[in-house]
DNA sequence: ATAAAAGTTTAGACTAATCTAAAAAAAATT
DNA sequence: AATTTTTTTTAGATTAGTCTAAACTTTTAT
């Protein structure tokens, strides 16, 4: 059983790591939950002895099969419980992540099996992310970032990097949410921005910033 | 802003309290959270420094105006919770005072108004215990314990005094939830059972102890 | 290749929540 | 009314999570 605490890290190491695929640094880690190096330091060795991670020093941290398999379960009721509070509760996307963020550990296995029913067995969330089933599984559809698409095909938006408030609202403005259609129209190479055409109104300029932050599938 | 923790001995000194009624004493509270005395005494002078209690020493504890009204909101959040896993979730009533118990603790007024919108604002929970709406208001219905109910008298089953789980499937055994019709037939002087008639079903017995858990209103 | 800079760990300290054991106060009993 | 019992508080210790400052590694830059 994990503590609150060290659920919050093993899940921020989870996701530093995308997906247990890289090693990550102590100060990665501490960036990322406001912490201290100091301290991230304590909970690697706590999180280590419990066998979720493995802890070369000075090298950083790996995420274990019994690690990926506990942070599975968090990320899956995190992206539950969003996808509850917009398609139940009526938030708009940009505000679920601070509540989610509190759900995510409330701990019931018969509470997020029945949450799921009551959502009809969802495999994504409100911003495109991916929702492990409860075996851990993830249907993972190829998508590409926004800024590498082919210009002149019609794309659909299937997610977002990132679930920034003033991102999310930036996209609301220009018309974007997930499924909405979106064609490249030209590439700017001067400064990397994008003219696109959103669900087939008039071409506007997306900056590159943006348009690394927009993901797309066919 | 209180520790979860804090919320926890708040909450159960309220509660102790029957509402702000009566003055509580160290070991029930220890008692009824499974801590030590010292333990309660030390966290008794942390929320009387916050003037959620007022304190005095081996006398034992009030709760404060503030006190109440925030013992109040989780009370609020405990109960719109319990009927969201009911009514939206299909939990049986005996499975949802430990989830409940985690997700009291959840803070977000948003959460909480838009959650109240969805279960169209009710006044009782699942065990009929009544829910204070936004401003700490208690919609209270006169009831009676049955122990105490006239003979021959039709009355409904509006709550129930214990919330454990035998209770709760004894009482299902029987046939009695909220809202059902039930009318005593005779008092058994001898040790104080009850034959009554559930629903205008064949009479039958229950002991004293049940009949001292269930309130009934006209 | 060595010195400086950057990153990481260790050491020691603090707060919150808990405990046991001892001391103190209140209540009950003879 | 004095003594015993019960209840409550105080004192001192422990664990989880955090911090700062100092020490140690690794990386980078001369």
């Amino acid at each position: 059983m994990l503590s609150y605490t060290e659920e919050n890290y093993l899940k921020t190491i989870y996701h530093l790591s995308e997906g247990g695929h890289k090693s990550v640094l102590t100060n990665e880690i501490a960036a990322s939950l406001l912490t201290k190096a100091a301290t991230v330091t304590d909970m690697i060795k706590k999180l280590s002895l419990k066998e979720f991670i493995t802890y070369e020093k000075y090298y950083g941290v790996n995420v274990t099969k019994k690690g990926k398999a506990h942070a599975l379960t968090i990320v899956r009721k995190h992206r539950l419980w969003e996808t509850f509070l917009v398609e139940k509760l009526g938030f708009a996307w940009d505000e679920v992540h601070d509540v989610a963020e509190q759900l995510e550990h409330i701990n019931s296995s018969l509470l997020i099996e029945k949450l799921d029913a009551f959502l009809d067995y969802p495999t994504a969330d409100p911003h495109g992310h991916p929702i492990p089933d409860k075996h851990g599984k993830i249907k993972q559809e190829k998508q590409i970032v926004l800024k590498e698409a082919l210009v002149n095909k019609p794309l659909v938006v299937c997610a977002v990097r990132n679930g920034s408030s003033p991102f999310l609202q930036y996209l609301s403005k220009i018309g974007v949410s997930i499924g909405v259609s979106i064609t490249v129209r030209e590439r700017i190479e001067f400064d990397g921005s994008l003219e696109v055409s959103i669900q087939n109104k008039k071409p506007q300029l997306i900056s590159r910033e943006a348009a690394e932050n927009i993901l797309v599938k066919e």
